[in-house]
DNA sequence: TGTACATCAGTGAACGCGCGTTCACTGATGTAC
DNA sequence: TGTACATCAGTGAACGCGCGTTCACTGATGTAC
């Protein structure tokens, strides 16, 4: 390997060292609390040195998004391929709708949690700052879970067309599942709840309800 | 009246504006960027006066989280006012389930939603720091969310009860509804949706459809 | 009545510190001729 | 082969700045005697 190479690929360790110092420090004390300083010196170099990796610390930050929103189409690809829904008949009872939506909902919850545990302080600071100060971090973490939605969506509206109990709409839904689970994640990470496998649990829980809700209230006549 | 009285009447005022200059700093940064000296400035004190009124920076945020939870309480004695439940016959349709539910969830969110817009620095700051990175804050938001899901839980008990239809287990559905409304609200200031009222009407729907799912998948013969 | 002392919100000067950023430099390597 | 120059990640010194906190002080008022 030349050189030149091999210095692209020390200069993406460094990068990543960085990025790895961020979330450890973002996960203490908050992505708005990090400094330049401070992320340089939990990675082992001189602050100026910085500077060789990105322009600014937002610079940075929308870099960190940007890893997130990769973790999160693992996700999806992950989580396709582990929910199915079982023909719902017309007029079934909310038991056995219930029942077909759980093969959505568990694996759906599980897989999320999985991956929220294995990447948790880029996926906390990616649903937090969804919300937070930063209007560039939140575009950003817009678009990237926008395409989550989407995604989601369109696999809910094949597996619910497949089982014969067609959706109108499935984009509020997929955002709402999606809701449910990253709100279950933080709370996790917060310390709420009976942890990880309670708030899932819930989560599951929340998500076959309202998911049924979506099946029993369907408009008539609509397949 | 006394020069004591007006001394702590005057008190309160230079506390209620360092806490108003604080709400509108952490509007604009986040309130992790908060500073004693940039809230002092704002408030149009001296720095070190600020010493006067808080020992330090968190025990003017726990008394922020103090006043959203006061907020909090507030929505939900109006809110108590305004919900109600249509009787739901036993076996009924799946629309009139939805229809009669909506009385609960279209005043809720509304409701909710005017105070969120009446309050909104105060109820931002309080849902957007209970996953926040203070761990002192957090508590204190967990013990005011607790307080009001609890009272939500209690009402909706008592609903669908005297409507026929009586939910096991009334707490993670009150828990539920306040994540989806709060969410709802965070959003529409981070400027995602279409503001305020489309956010408000999709949590809505999202809540309509949650509660019809509890209604019509809950255990049967418990009444 | 006066006098001495207490209370208490607010203040300006001063401190040491961590911050972001600039600058000119190093040292290893590649490239042109 | 040597020589001059280019590239590029990393660095230490230095800058000015805002920060939290301390201190001794002011000035208005209440209180004890």
């Amino acid at each position: 390997m030349s050189f030149r190479d091999e210095q692209k690929k020390q200069r993406k360790i460094v990068s990543s060292s960085l990025m790895d110092a961020a979330l450890e420090l973002s996960a203490r004390e908050g992505y708005a609390s990090l400094s330049l300083r401070s992320v340089a010196r939990e990675a082992g170099i001189a602050p100026t040195s910085f500077y060789r990796h990105f322009r600014e610390m937002d610079e940075m930050g929308e870099a960190l998004v940007q890893k997130a929103g990769q973790v999160l189409e693992d996700f999806f690809k992950a989580v396709r391929g582990r929910i199915s829904l079982p023909a719902i008949a017309e007029g079934a009872a909310p038991d056995a709708v219930l029942a077909s939506v759980e093969n959505i909902a568990r694996p759906f919850v599980a897989t999320f949690m999985d991956f929220f545990k294995e990447n948790k302080n880029l996926l906390v600071l990616f649903f937090q700052e969804r919300t937070g100060s930063s209007r560039a971090l939140r575009a950003v973490i817009a678009d990237y879970r926008d395409n989550l939605v989407q995604s989601l969506a369109a696999e809910l509206k094949k597996l619910f067309k497949e089982a014969g109990a067609p959706l109108a709409d499935t984009l509020p839904a997929a955002d709402t599942m999606l809701t449910l689970a990253s709100c279950a994640g933080l709370e996790a990470v917060a310390g709420y709840g009976s942890g990880f496998e309670g708030l899932a649990s819930r989560a599951v829980e929340n998500i076959r309800v309202f998911l049924a809700g979506c099946v029993l209230c369907r408009p008539k006549g609509a397949s």
